[in-house]
DNA sequence: GGCGCTAAATCAGTATTGCTGATACTATGG
DNA sequence: CCATAGTATCAGCAATACTGATTTAGCGCC
């Protein structure tokens, strides 16, 4: 029997959902349908009643929910202590970045990592988004931020912080003058200075626009950060980026910061920046203390809200990470009442108020 | 993780011994060995330190192994107990049977499960021992009573009993005055009654005479004990058989059982019989309940000896037979310590004396 | 130190399994 | 009765686990 079959059900079962535990797990609805059938199977015992809708567990359901959970809690339990007793000195941590994470922060954490793990190297490069999933399935990384990742059968995404979105302009712009949040429709007709199509957050970003009618002119499109930067401070229009990457801008009075204001009950619009790490096999040490740091340490020091539950980090293998876990939250996986399985909305991701500077 | 390969990281520990492990899972010695190696490198630990031989466990090995134990436990108990919630009654127990396991003793027993389970069919055949794993693996038959059975991929093995063998002859012979047990040695020169080549109890005869350089003339080969018996209730010679089989034709008068003697230390020569059924599914409750009894009651009235503990049933997903663990046997496992780890000698498998009669 | 023995590791080939994406069902609410 | 959302099923494909044969490596023995 697979764990990951066990897993699978476990997280079907709380979401009260096939597609959803499938979700949870980064497998394919069809795929938890066929490993739920096969634990009956092999059982010889209907777990799920699924004569009415919608379906209820079965008495021999339920008795095999609450074992299962047990069982792959304490595996998962089991791997993290096997890991924490390995020495994490003299291994490498190959972390690879996007540009934009924010050298500062990064370069924090990186220190105190090597003050809290003396033997342990870190070596870091930046590079394209689309580069990273690859370099990490090759082995060529350990870990890597990247904004907007989406998990797969070999590599696990954690989430780490959600960037708040802010409208970027020079500071003669009208919108410079404002000093209350500004709604993505007032964007409609002005200029807009973008990311390159086909970058990730350019798909959400048009999504976020079009969700709110908001018509923008797109002037220019660029594939990093700095250049949209660039090419606000230069006058070519307004552009939304994240606003910790705009504060040194903001300092030097190069660049206005204005909060987007989210519209009545909708979430904020944020880039959620993740750990990625490869799925299947297990991480050196070094590297699993550094993303126990990681997001231990999110919350503390950081510039960007910590990223909330996780939205499909359930299944992977370092849901052991060991201090991941977060408290309060059962075991990186939502419990069973209906108010934690609205899909992959965030549970804490309250968005910090931007700073904006008129 | 494959909770099979949690299972055979555990045998191999518990047998010192990475090929006693597999045998112990019904798995050739190369995939245990590929098992664990996978373990290790998904857990990125070292478990076992191979440099030194015997190897020993490393300190993760050693936590793990402890988890892991545990965790299969638990999963084997979580098994059962939904395995026993559900009713037997209505379900049906199909039965292959050799012809000689003796229809007395199997009656009784259908009798005795009948009354039990007061809504479950058993039907019963027998057929040709070649044909019993084939059936089971086609599931046209639950369960199969079978002598000399080899477990498989997907066919488990229940030792069941393991039944003295005698030599049979007719009262006429010089052998039938002997008030003691005979040597194989004694049986050179003998005319010889026996099976057909290509059975396994033919191969394993064989190679128990020529392993005490006996050297028979063998005149007659019948593929059933009954043609047997007949051929030396005829005259044409001796013949070695299942001491049990041949109670009828004692008490008539018609034959007479010789004990085997067992040569210095070696084992008795025994015909062990074995409960087989398919692995990879459950079987139905009442299946699950008839081998339960078959298990059970196996000492109390049975003319044979019960069988010790198993040679290879370990990792059959039956390993939660319910009231199947033999109480002072460590849950169908052996322990660590060598002394039950010598390869499929059983450990209880006394066997009665036969009943010679002059 | 060389040699043989035994047990484990490795290798190549094969069979099985599990996964995905597409499609077909099926309770339920309108 | 129909539309819908959610699940089951199917075919094809990719990953994997298994076996049998062979190589490698530690250990005890000369």
């Amino acid at each position: 029997m697979h764990l990951e079959a066990l897993s699978i059900f476990c997280d079907v079962v709380r979401h009260q959902s096939f597609s959803r535990g499938a979700l949870a797990n980064s497998v394919s609805q069809s795929a938890a349908s066929q490993a739920v059938r096969q634990i009956e199977r092999r059982l010889g015992a209907q777990l799920i009643d699924r004569s009415r809708r919608p379906w209820r567990l079965t008495p021999e359901g339920k008795l095999f929910f609450q074992g299962c959970q047990e069982i792959v809690d304490r595996y998962h339990e089991l791997e993290e202590a096997v890991q924490r007793r390995q020495d994490p000195s003299g291994y490498t941590v190959r972390l690879a970045s996007i540009y934009s994470v924010g050298l500062h922060d990064l370069g924090q954490y990186v220190d105190r990592f090597r003050a809290a793990v003396p033997g342990a190297h870190v070596d870091i490069e930046y590079m394209h988004p689309d580069e990273i999933p690859t370099r990490i399935r090759n082995d060529r990384s350990d870990v890597g931020l990247l904004a907007f990742a989406t998990p797969g059968r070999d590599l696990a995404v954690v989430p780490w912080r959600r960037q708040a979105m802010a409208v970027a302009c020079p500071p003669a712009h009208r919108f410079a003058r404002r000093t209350t949040a500004i709604g993505p429709r007032e964007l409609t007709g002005a200029e807009f200075v973008t990311f390159d199509r086909g970058l990730p957050v350019r798909r959400e970003l048009d999504r976020y626009l079009r969700r709110h009618g908001a018509e923008v002119d797109v002037v220019a499109e660029f594939d990093t950060i700095e250049n949209i930067k660039q090419a606000v401070e230069d006058g070519a229009g307004v552009a939304i980026l994240p606003e910790s990457t705009l504060r040194r801008e903001v300092e030097r009075q190069t660049l206005v910061a204005v909060p987007l204001d989210k519209p009545d009950g909708e979430a904020a619009f944020v880039r959620p920046l993740s750990i990625v790490h490869r799925r299947r096999r297990r991480l050196n040490p070094a590297v699993t203390e550094f993303i126990r740091l990681l997001r231990r340490d999110g919350a503390g020091r950081a510039t960007d809200a910590p990223a909330g539950r996780p939205a499909a980090a359930g299944a992977n293998p370092a849901g052991a990470y060991g201090a991941g876990r977060q408290p309060g939250a059962p075991a990186d996986r939502p419990a069973a009442d209906e108010a934690r399985t609205a899909g992959a909305t965030p549970r804490a991701g309250r968005v910090a108020p931007a700073t904006a500077t008129p």
